[in-house]
DNA sequence: TAGGTGTACCTAGACGGTCGATGTATTTGG
DNA sequence: CCAAATACATCGACCGTCTAGGTACACCTA
C-alpha cells in the first residue's frame, strides 16, 4: 500500500470514525485498521497531526479524560465537522468515479 | 476537487492513457480530462515532472517527433510500465475498497 | 522485581508530489 | 494582427505522511 494514496482521505476516515461516537486517537487507529481489514495502519506521525489539524479547524473538539487509570484525549465531531465530512465523502465518490472513468471501467461519472 | 487526492493516482492514470498507444503530454492531459468528464485537469507542473519520473524509471520510453510542424515528445509504455500499471491498478482497487470499508459502505474488502 | 508488551500521547525533521507562476516557441482563427 | 490554443519545461512554495525518537503507565510472566 503506497501511503501516498492516503493523502486527502485520512482526515475523512478519521471524521467518519469519530462520527460513531466520542473516541480517542489510539482507538481510532484500531477502528480504521479493523474496518479496512488491516489494510490501513495509521501511523502516529500522521494520525496525531491530523487530529490536531481537525481540532484546530473546529471540525473536532477535544477533551482529556481519565479511564482505567489512563490519560486519554477524547474527540467528538462538531456540527462543522459533520458538514465537512459530508463534503469530503461526496468529493471522494466523485474522485473515485473519475478514476474509474480514466481506467475505462464501469461506474465512471454519469 | 482537492488536488491532494491525485497523489499516487496521477502516474497510474498517465500509464493507463499511454497504454492505448504512443502519445504526448498535452494529449494525455486532454484525454484524462475527457475520460474524467472534465474532473481532472492535470496541471503542467504535475504532469511533466510525472512523465519525467516515469521515463527515468523506464516505465515509459520517450522520443521526439515532428507532426503538424509541431515538436512533440511521444511516450510509449514499456514492458516494465505495463507491469507497474497492473500493480498500481490492483493497489488502487484495494485502497478504494478499504476506504469503502471504513466509510461503512457496500463494496468493502471481502 | 525485572523486563517485555500493549496502551496512549506527542513532536521534529525528512521526503516527495502537486501547485502556481513563469518562460519559450509555434500554429490557428477571428 | 493579435489572442488563444498548442506544446514543452522548470522553480520554489506548500503540505501531508513517514521514520524515528521521546515520555509514561498498566499488565503479565519469569
Amino acid at each position: 500500500m503506497d501511503s501516498r494514496l492516503l493523502t486527502g482521505t485520512l482526515e475523512m476516515m478519521v471524521l467518519e470514525v469519530v462520527t460513531a461516537g466520542p473516541t480517542y486517537g489510539y482507538a481510532i487507529s484500531q477502528e480504521v485498521a479493523d474496518r479496512s481489514k488491516g489494510l490501513f495502519e495509521l501511523k502516529e506521525g500522521s494520525l496525531y497531526p491530523a487530529l490536531h489539524r481537525l481540532a484546530r479547524r473546529k471540525l473536532l473538539s477535544a477533551s482529556w479524560k481519565d479511564a482505567d487509570g489512563r490519560r486519554r484525549k477524547y474527540y467528538r465531531i462538531t456540527a462543522a465537522g459533520a458538514k465537512a465530512l459530508a463534503a469530503r465523502k461526496q468529493e471522494w465518490h466523485q474522485f473515485a468515479a473519475g478514476v474509474s472513468g480514466v481506467l475505462g471501467e464501469a461506474g465512471g461519472l454519469a
